[in-house]
DNA sequence: TTTTGCCTTACGGTTTCCCGTAAAAATACC
DNA sequence: GGTATTTTTACGGGAAACCGTAAGGCAAAA
């Protein structure tokens, strides 16, 4: 099993009960942090020592306090940390459930492993750990079998753009003119009218609200 | 301290942490659930056997699977709970941020505590349960000195209902004829807009998809 | 260069939404 | 019971969005 485990955590009871967890699977002595920050400290200072983490365990959010912070929030901190120690295995313990957002993970980031807090989450997060022990990539139970055959439709640029701009509360007949001194192209109102009325057509959406609320919920914008 | 309590929370990860808390504290053996209906069954055993719960730790939110529940969050089960035993002290320990839901808690179900799961949660819950074992009232750090000025617009049950028909879809035209035949008031379509118009202009908002945008990222729809 | 096909833009008609005003209904108050 | 106040509804003009069609632009192939 590991024996150098790191826990980026800001919640005290997340964390104790991630190390319990390490502690039943022979982990002797896990270490902690409550700040990414502080996480990223570790890590360098365990590659300094002679004795670099195998394994970070993370959240993806950190509520910020009094402490500024330059890390924000935990794909920040795992960018940064591959970046000092490549090898770097890491987990991704957190209640983010969009699909799109964790998808990212494994391929804008590159993570071996995903937890997602929920009901058998420290069953779970046992086995992901010996999984990622063995080298193996762990995918969250709940998105083994979406497979991604529904949700095929791949936003574009061009598309989260607009989209962001209506929920912004820009008006559609102000878009074209934002488009132009931005410089992208297509920015005729025309274009912008057929973006939109394709992609709730592949949806079989009927409106802009419905278009921006399942964004929202996919985590796209 | 006391010596029946029981934990009702979905998260393992979490209730884990927060039965180490209890045993810190030298409560031996503390009793957990799952799900809410698992909790009252247990509340009712107890009192049936003589032996009732001094203390229900409770989270708020509790995802739905594939058992269906009767109980399907925690202000229900505290409701239910405290009509089969009117003297049952109550912590609730949950995520939930939002000063206008937590201080309902205290007015609408009279809960002895409340605990926001966050950096130091492990050990404002210990003081928090040590405060109530006195007899006292435990309030939220976080809410001690907020006033609560700022945030002050109450979205009715009424501008939910309209904004989450608009995120489905639904077309403004069509909704007064929803709203009549649930028999909701008003239902014509001038208040509607009117009501659209206000929410609005309280928030400085133009279009309806900043509104929706807006709503999804407060956790309102 | 010309042709072909695709993407972008322009435009007009229709629908929906926005917004102000005023009537009607419901509620509160005397 | 009658009056005042608030809430709800009705209506109409104007703006924005929707939607289909056609024209223009651009790049690759002939």
């Amino acid at each position: 099993m590991f024996e150098n485990v790191l826990i980026a955590e800001d919640h005290e009871s997340t964390s104790i009960s991630v190390r319990k967890t390490l502690e039943d699977l022979g982990v002797t002595t896990p270490q902690y942090a409550y700040y990414c920050d502080d996480a990223l400290t570790r890590i360098r200072n365990g590659i300094r020592e002679g004795q670099p983490y195998e394994l970070l365990i993370t959240d993806l959010f950190f509520e910020e306090d009094d402490r500024p912070q330059q890390l924000t929030d935990g794909a920040a901190l795992i960018a940064a940390a591959r970046q000092a120690q490549p090898g770097l295995k890491v987990l991704v313990f957190s209640a983010e459930h969009r699909a799109a957002v964790i998808e990212g993970l494994y391929s804008d980031l590159g993570i071996n492993g995903y937890v997602r807090k929920a009901r058998r989450d420290a069953q779970e997060l046992k086995s992901a750990i010996e999984a990622i022990h063995k080298n193996k990539i762990h995918y969250p139970v709940h998105l083994r079998q979406t497979g991604g055959q529904k949700n095929t439709y791949e936003f574009s640029e061009f598309d989260i753009t607009i989209i962001t701009l209506l929920s912004n509360g820009m008006h559609q007949k102000d878009i074209p003119a934002y488009l132009a001194k931005k410089e992208i192209r297509p920015s005729s109102l025309s274009s912008l009218e057929k973006r939109l009325n394709l992609i709730k057509e592949t949806f079989e959406f009927s409106k802009n609200e419905q278009l921006v609320a399942f964004c929202k919920d996919m985590g796209i914008i």
